[in-house]
DNA sequence: GTCTATACCAAGATAGAC
DNA sequence: GTCTATCTTGGTATAGAC
């Protein structure tokens, strides 16, 4: 949990938050985690691009369990996404508006350039739109639906941040989530009544 | 047109969009426009802020622009937005997903450390959802929901892009586009007779 | 307004003792 | 597994002639 291979993953993770991946260097990382950098390419001898792997893969699992979590105690299924919009927002506003996804920010940056870490973030944020699927489709929506409508949720979420943290103003995640909740009602309310877990 | 200055925001506009904001260097962009790192701060005073601060102004202007072309050349006031997504898609796919914007790269990339930066992103796609409200209140949807659709049409344009490139497959963005014209279906119907100006 | 040359510093990465 | 020291390259920015 605490060892040294993590502190450096968690440093990473939020200086990327904070200043990008291309913005931060191993030199801050080192800083940051209490590890030098000798000890930064014992753990990750690929240098920053494992690094930033290895961050990406530790993310992406977390905001699926978060999500999981999120939507599992919701009240219904038609607000599972809404409370993740909402809770993102929160977030934002708690944190002075720093990215609360080093995945989306690593990916535009280096999509063209690096194809590990533009696997790595498909992969995260592909098992992020499975589990919203997963979610919907439990509530009686078809595959195909649940699937658009986790895409959709995934790209609200991922391109509210980038307008929200432009405006230092996290509102318009809330208003998205609305919005997307709308579609969600609606698929859910076109759903056979013998599969519907839940209103 | 064919000015210094303009080779060099045409330049960088296109480096920023395949390395990022940080990912691109001055050096880079002299080669790349012809310019000597000399004229790069003649133009640009400030340096590589300024010359990012140009970049998205200039930016902002044209897609604002585009999207007025493409949603006015539409057949019905419910498509225009819908025909932005597919054409995203279809640029994503012709340019080997090279990211179609570099205003939300930058704005995740430097929003916590440079404010012209953050404030001039924030210009450019405020005036891309400006300009989806009017086009929707011209068909008659009230102008709170007009913007909430523009906020999260706008959105799922820069979400869709991360996961468009990170996938290497442009069709989510289609996909999102027909959730999202759904929604604006809806607004579009439930507009008073009076005020509407198409189907 | 454009050029060459360069100052100055930070980057990623490595070597090798312990 | 961790440390210090350092190599090499590239970064932004500037100076000053033309």
């Amino acid at each position: 949990m605490g060892s040294t291979r993590d502190k450096i993953i968690t440093a990473s993770n939020e200086l990327f938050r904070r200043y990008g991946y291309n913005g931060t260097s191993l030199a801050q990382i080192s800083e940051a985690s209490g590890a030098t950098t000798g000890s930064i390419y014992h753990f990750f001898p690929g240098g920053k691009v494992d690094l930033g792997v290895a961050v990406v893969n530790t993310t992406g699992s977390i905001y699926r369990e978060l999500f999981e979590a999120i939507a599992g105690a919701a009240e219904n299924p038609v607000n599972g996404v809404y409370d993740v919009f909402v809770g993102a927002a929160a977030t934002l506003e708690e944190t002075d508006f720093i990215d609360p996804c080093p995945i989306g920010t690593i990916a535009r940056e280096v999509a063209n350039v690096s194809d590990p870490l533009r696997r790595a973030a498909a992969d995260a944020m592909n098992s992020w739109i499975d589990a919203v699927t997963a979610h919907l489709t439990a509530a009686g929506v078809d595959d195909d639906a649940a699937r658009a409508l986790g895409e959709l949720s995934v790209s609200a979420i991922e391109g509210g941040f980038v307008l929200a943290r432009s405006r230092r103003d996290a509102s318009v995640l809330v208003r998205s989530g609305e919005q997307v909740t709308k579609l969600i009602r609606d698929a859910v309310d076109a759903a056979p009544l013998t599969q519907r877990s839940g209103t």
